[in-house]
RNA sequence: GGGGGCGUGGUGUAGCGGCUAACAUGCGGCCCUGUCAAGGCCGAGAUCGCGGGUUCGAACCCCGUCGCUCCCGCCA
C-alpha cells in the first residue's frame, strides 16, 4: 500500500490508508487508546479498541513519544473529534523506531528549552512545526530567488570555497592546512563573481557557504553561513544594483507571502507584508543629520557611519516617514568601504555603494565595483593594502572588464527579518559560531 | 577584543542567610465507556555549574573559574 500523506486524509474517507510518522501523544484508557501522529504535513488521531486485538494494544501501551510508526487503518468521518473532524480505525501497527523515554525536552511544550539547548538536539527541535515551517519558506525562498535571476537573465555559478591568497582584509579568514602549504576559507565569493563580470557572463549569481572568523556573540552572527551574491554588467551606477534588488526582494516576498502567507500568520504571528517599490534610499551624510535630529547620540568616532543603534533608528525614521520596512542608505565614505567600491566622481570621498536594512537589520551590501584596473590599484595602494596578494583580482580587469556592481545578502538574516526570528540559529538548519561546532 | 545578565530534578521556573529546597511539565505505576491542552490518585527524580572564602549556619553574601546568553566592536 502507498504512504498517504495526513494532510491528504479528508479525501480518503472510507479508505483503508498507511500512515507513517511520529507518535506525538498516547492516550491510554481503559478501553481505547488514541494515538496522535505527526507528519510533515500535519496531525491526525488513530483510535484503537483495546478489546479487538489485546496483543496490539500491549504494544501500543509500551510506545514512548516520538516513535516512528507506520499505521493502517480506514479512515472515518467523526465529527466529535476535534482534530479535523476524522480519524483512523487502527489495523495494523509496526513500530519503525522506538523514541527511548523520557525525551530530552517536550516537543510540544508551552516553554521551550534555552537555544543552545535545542542546538544540542537540533534534529528532535526541528520536528516542532515552527522550525519545519523555516525551512518550508527557506525552500519557496530560494526557488522564487533563482526564478527571478534566471528570468533576468543571470546564469549560475559555483566559485570555490578554498582560497591560496586572503582576499580583501584577510582578518576574519579561516586558514587551513592544504598538502604541504596553507589555504583559506572564502569569506565571500566578491572576486569570482567579478571574474564572471570580466568572462562576458553579463550577470551571475550563487548560493552558497560564505565562512568568516569572526568572534562575535551576538544573536545575527555566525562564523559559516550561506551568502546570496549577484553580480550583474553594463551598470550606470549602484542605483541599478538597488532597482534589481528590491524587485527581486518584492518578488520573493511575494512568492512566500502565495505559498505560506496563512501559516506564517498563524505559527509565527507575522503578517507579511509585500514590499512597496522603490525602497526608500537615504545616502549616510544625510542618514546621520536624521538620526541626530532623532535625539540619538552616535559614540564617539562614529562620525561617518551608523552603530547597531543607529540603524535601529534610522530604520524607524523610514516606518514612520515611508511606512516601509526597508531602507537602502546609500553612498557610504570611503574609509568604511573596501578598496574594489567605486568612488562617487563628484566627491571621491564617498562610494556608490549601499547597505540594505529591513527592520533595522544589516542584511545586505552592495556597491558598484571599480573597474578601471589603474584606479583600483591606486585604491588598493591607498587602504594600505599591497598589491601582490591580489595580483590575479587585479587581472580580471586588464582585458576589457565591462563596468558592474552587485551585491551579497545573508540567506539566514532575510529568513530572520521575513519571519521575525528574534535569533539567527532559528533561522538556520544547524549553526555555526566561535563555540558551536556540533552537531 | 570590551561590557552586562544568567547557571536550582530531564526541561522551564520559584526560593536570595536558618526547609525534609517548592511549582509546572515530562517520566513510572494505578484508576477512568471516545479521549482530544484529557482527567484523578500515587511515586521516582536536584549533593542548587565548579573551586575557594565570609558566617554558628550559604542555593542565597564575596572572590575566582567554567558554561550559556545578550549588547558593543565587526559584519551578512
Amino acid at each position: 500500500m502507498e504512504r498517504t500523506m495526513i494532510a491528504e486524509l479528508s479525501q480518503c474517507i472510507d479508505q483503508t490508508v498507511k500512515i507513517s510518522g511520529w507518535l506525538q501523544v498516547l492516550r491510554d484508557q481503559k478501553s481505547m487508546q488514541f494515538l496522535i501522529l505527526r507528519d510533515r504535513t500535519g496531525l491526525v488521531q488513530v483510535a484503537h479498541w483495546k478489546k479487538g486485538n489485546p496483543e496490539l494494544a500491549e504494544l501500543i501501551s509500551t510506545l514512548g513519544t516520538e516513535s516512528a510508526l507506520t499505521v493502517t487503518g480506514k479512515v472515518v468521518e467523526n465529527p466529535s473529534v476535534k482534530l479535523g473532524g476524522l480519524e483512523i480505525q487502527l489495523e495494523t501497527l509496526a513500530v519503525e523506531n522506538a523514541a527511548e523515554a523520557p525525551l530530552p525536552f517536550e516537543l510540544t511544550g508551552d516553554v521551550l528549552p534555552n537555544v543552545d539547548f535545542r542546538m544540542d538536539w537540533r534534529y528532535l527541535d526541528l520536528r516542532r512545526p515552527e522550525p519545519l515551517l523555516v525551512f518550508k519558506v527557506q525552500t519557496t525562498l530560494e526557488k522564487a530567488a533563482r526564478e527571478f535571476w534566471l528570468q533576468n537573465g543571470f546564469m549560475e555559478i559555483h566559485s570555490p570555497k578554498i582560497m591560496g591568497t586572503p582576499s580583501e582584509s584577510g582578518a576574519e579568514l579561516f586558514e587551513l592546512k592544504y598538502f604541504d602549504g596553507k589555504a583559506y576559507l572564502a569569506q565571500s565569493p566578491q572576486f569570482y563573481k567579478q571574474m564572471g563580470m570580466a568572462a562576458g557572463f553579463d550577470r551571475v549569481f550563487e548560493i552558497g557557504p560564505v565562512f568568516r572568523a569572526d568572534p562575535s556573540f551576538t544573536s545575527r552572527h555566525m562564523t559559516e553561513f550561506t551568502g546570496l551574491d549577484f553580480e550583474m554588467a553594463w551598470i550606470n551606477d549602484h542605483h541599478d544594483v538597488m532597482d534589481m534588488i528590491e524587485r527581486w526582494l518584492q518578488y520573493i516576498y511575494q512568492a512566500v507571502k502565495d505559498e505560506h502567507g496563512e501559516a506564517i500568520k498563524e505559527l509565527l504571528g507575522v503578517d507579511l507584508v509585500v514590499p512597496s517599490l522603490p525602497f526608500p534610499r537615504i545616502p549616510m551624510l544625510e542618514a546621520i543629520q536624521i538620526v541626530k535630529e532623532m535625539g540619538y547620540d552616535l559614540p564617539e568616532g562614529k562620525t561617518k557611519d551608523l552603530d547597531p543603534g543607529g540603524e535601529r533608528t534610522i530604520a524607524q525614521h523610514v516606518k514612520e516617514k515611508f511606512n516601509h520596512d526597508f531602507v537602502f542608505v546609500t553612498d557610504w565614505p570611503i574609509t568604511a568601504r573596501p578598496f574594489y567600491h567605486m568612488r562617487k566622481p563628484e566627491d571621491p570621498s564617498l562610494t556608490r555603494s549601499f547597505d540594505l536594512l529591513a527592520n533595522g537589520l544589516e542584511i545586505c551590501t552592495g556597491a558598484q565595483r571599480e573597474h578601471r584596473r589603474a584606479m583600483l590599484e591606486r585604491q588598493a595602494l591607498e587602504m594600505g593594502l599591497t598589491t601582490e596578494p591580489i595580483a590575479y583580482y587585479l587581472d580580471f580587469f586588464r582585458y576589457g572588464c565591462p563596468p558592474h556592481g552587485g551585491m551579497g545578502m545573508g540567506l539566514s538574516r532575510l529568513l530572520m527579518v521575513l519571519l521575525g526570528l528574534p535569533n539567527i540559529r532559528e533561522a538556520v538548519y544547524l549553526f555555526r559560531g566561535p563555540n558551536r561546532l556540533n552537531p
